[in-house]
RNA sequence: GGCCCUAUGGUCAAGCGGUUAAGACACCGCCCUUUCACGGCGAUAACCCGGGUUCGAGUCCCGGUAGGGUCACCA
């Protein structure tokens, strides 16, 4: 068989080498002894979850930890998936979460020298590696129907053996240059399939920087490598691309793992070296009781877009994400309170190999932490900026009260024991919603032992000693005088030990002025928010109670 | 079903042949306290099962079991 006949036949138009590839257009890059060189690799089916953000923090963290190169690659070689302004999403998305590319696809165009970036541009590269492995020998035009596989399939299946293109299954891995010409001639379109050398029972090794030794079982299957319309397979652009734009790691889920054979023979083959592997844990979901992976189609909760909403704040995303990536993260972090992430070395052995499920109560309790660190003037420019996205209706009101909202937002912040209060920023304006008289409402009862006139009456006498200029401790005292004089002790203390002699405590004088003011029995200090809204805002609350 | 990966409290996890089996989150209790939060103290809670190897196994080996993944001209 003349190889060179029929690569010829196949890709008359296909001219160039690979070592033209590999010598003048992507060069060995010029960087400093172990710095790593690592891809995004998304499809652009517009949607992110958090998983993917997962695996792109080990991507960042990898390259810009050695002073390597983070690059972003679009695989669109299934036109059928792509979504329009998948590409925008996926950059501003992990923007967002402060995770910037050296080089790569932007949304429009590209910036870097190993480009095309966008696989479907690229195809004359895949084309004449493919040139060559058929020159080789080692590929193969197949002309399969998708009902000749179907068919092959189902006798597969009734013989009880693996299914798949191998093997005597394999029609036209020797079919003769002849019987390809005269395909060709019929004008039938063909894919190229790789001819591959394994075994079904041979196997290799080969080390995994997450996974340590790896035994795998060869790769025997004849696999599609350019389909129909000259685009690649993932298996193949995997290998083309990752050599030509010299990454040194490949980060990828661990549903690669399968097709990892197929990848090594690939490499092995066109005479390249396999970059290192790591295959990440899935991050997983409860459903129904078990775990699974995260699903794109099923969790839109757990998309991107979720937290961007709910206005998670990026640092506290990332900050839980890298509690789930480093088991010693949260070592570093208790001896590290101020320390900047980027001061901890992340490394590769010490990620699980098992997957973790997503647990919210403890991004919420490390958004607590974190946002305790923002200065409450960019928190302040943080909830702005996420209402104008995603609640629009609040946008004037906090831009009219700039300065009220940084103060409810400062209560109990900088004390000793700084009040831990925000979380995100739907619950945020939540949290001093009460401030404002479109949202404000009174949604609490009062305590059991206070009725409706009881508390009018409390809140006359408050209402009557109210001096807006009063401190802190002249304001408490005059409650704690008003409480004993009304049959409350002035103590909970006192209470405790004379439960009977009382009809209640402070507290309960207290919680029915709080109502009053912001409508619910819990808040920050009632004396601090009188301050922040005015004398006339307090006395017409309290007034609209007792009327 | 074949092949592959994984398996320590509710969750995330230390552990690398000898430990009273760390720590964090959640939950519960107590303290602090005008509510809540914060903080402090404390409690409950785990090595999937069965065989080996070994003086000794969560740790090594083999078999199950369970969960996950993958078996496309999708990535």
């Amino acid at each position: 068989m003349d190889y060179n006949k029929l690569a010829n036949m196949l890709f008359p138009n296909i001219n160039k080498t690979i070592s033209y590839y590999e010598n003048e257009v992507f060069p060995k890059r010029n960087l400093k002894e172990g710095a790593k060189v690592t891809r995004l690799a998304p499809s652009p089916t517009g949607f992110i979850h958090l998983g993917n953000l997962y695996g792109a923090f080990v991507d960042e963290r990898l390259a810009h930890q050695s002073d390597g190169v983070f690059m972003l690659r679009i695989e669109d070689t299934d036109e059928k998936r792509k979504v329009e302004g998948a590409v925008e999403t996926i950059i501003t998305s992990l923007k967002f979460f402060d995770l910037n590319f050296d080089e790569g696809a932007l949304i429009d165009g590209e910036n870097g020298d190993y480009g095309p970036y966008y696989q479907s541009n690229r195809a004359e590269i895949y084309q004449c590696v493919a040139k060559y492995l058929i020159e080789q020998g080692r590929a193969y035009p197949c002309f399969c129907t998708e009902e000749e596989l179907e068919d092959i399939r189902r006798e597969q299946e009734a013989e009880g053996v693996n299914t798949g293109y191998y093997g005597k299954w394999a029609k036209y891995r020797n079919a003769t240059i002849e019987e390809i010409q005269e395909h060709l001639d019929n004008g039938e379109s063909f894919v190229v399939r790789f001819k591959s050398n394994g075994t079904e029972e041979g196997k290799f090794e080969i080390d995994d920087a997450i996974r340590g030794r790896l035994e795998i079982h060869e790769n025997y299957q004849d696999v599609v490598i350019l389909k129909t319309n000259g685009i690649p397979t993932y298996h193949f652009a995997h290998v083309v691309d990752d050599h030509l734009m010299r990454v040194t790691h490949v980060v990828r889920g661990e549903e690669w793992l399968s097709t990892l054979p197929i990848h090594y023979e690939l490499f092995k083959t066109i005479g390249w070296d396999t970059p290192i592997y790591c295959h990440t844990a899935h991050l997983m979901k409860m459903d129904n009781g078990s775990k699974r992976k995260l699903s794109k189609r099923k969790d839109p909760e757990l998309g991107l877009g979720y937290y961007m909403e709910l206005g998670y704040h990026p640092a506290a995303v990332r900050e839980y994400l890298m509690t789930i990536l480093n088991s010693d993260f949260e070592e570093w972090r208790i001896a590290n309170p101020e320390g900047n992430i980027e001061e901890f070395e992340f490394t590769l052995n010490k990620m699980s190999n098992s997957g973790a499920l997503f647990d919210l109560d403890k991004l919420n309790n490390i958004s607590k932490d974190v946002l305790l660190k923002i200065p409450v003037e960019e928190i302040y420019v943080f909830l702005l900026n996420w209402s104008k996205e995603h609640k629009p209706e609040i946008v004037n009101i906090l831009e009219n009260n700039r300065e009220s909202v940084i103060k409810l937002l400062s209560i109990g912040r900088n004390d000793n024991k700084p009040r831990k209060d925000l979380m995100y920023c739907e619950q945020i304006f939540e949290f001093i919603s009460y401030f404002f008289d479109e949202y404000f409402s009174i949604v609490d009862n009062y305590p059991e032992n206070i009725d409706g006139a009881e508390a009018k009456k409390l809140l006359q006498k408050y209402l009557n000693t109210y001096n807006h200029s009063d401190d802190q401790s002249q304001w408490f005292d005059k409650i704690r005088t008003i409480s004993s004089e009304n049959g409350y002790a002035a103590k909970p203390k006192d209470y405790k030990k004379n439960p009977d002699m009382y009809k209640g405590h402070v507290g309960d004088v207290s919680t029915v002025i709080r109502i009053a003011l912001v409508g619910r029995s819990v808040s920050p200090d009632v004396w601090e928010i009188q301050q922040i809204m005015g004398k006339e805002k307090v006395l017409e609350r309290l007034k609209k109670v007792i009327n």
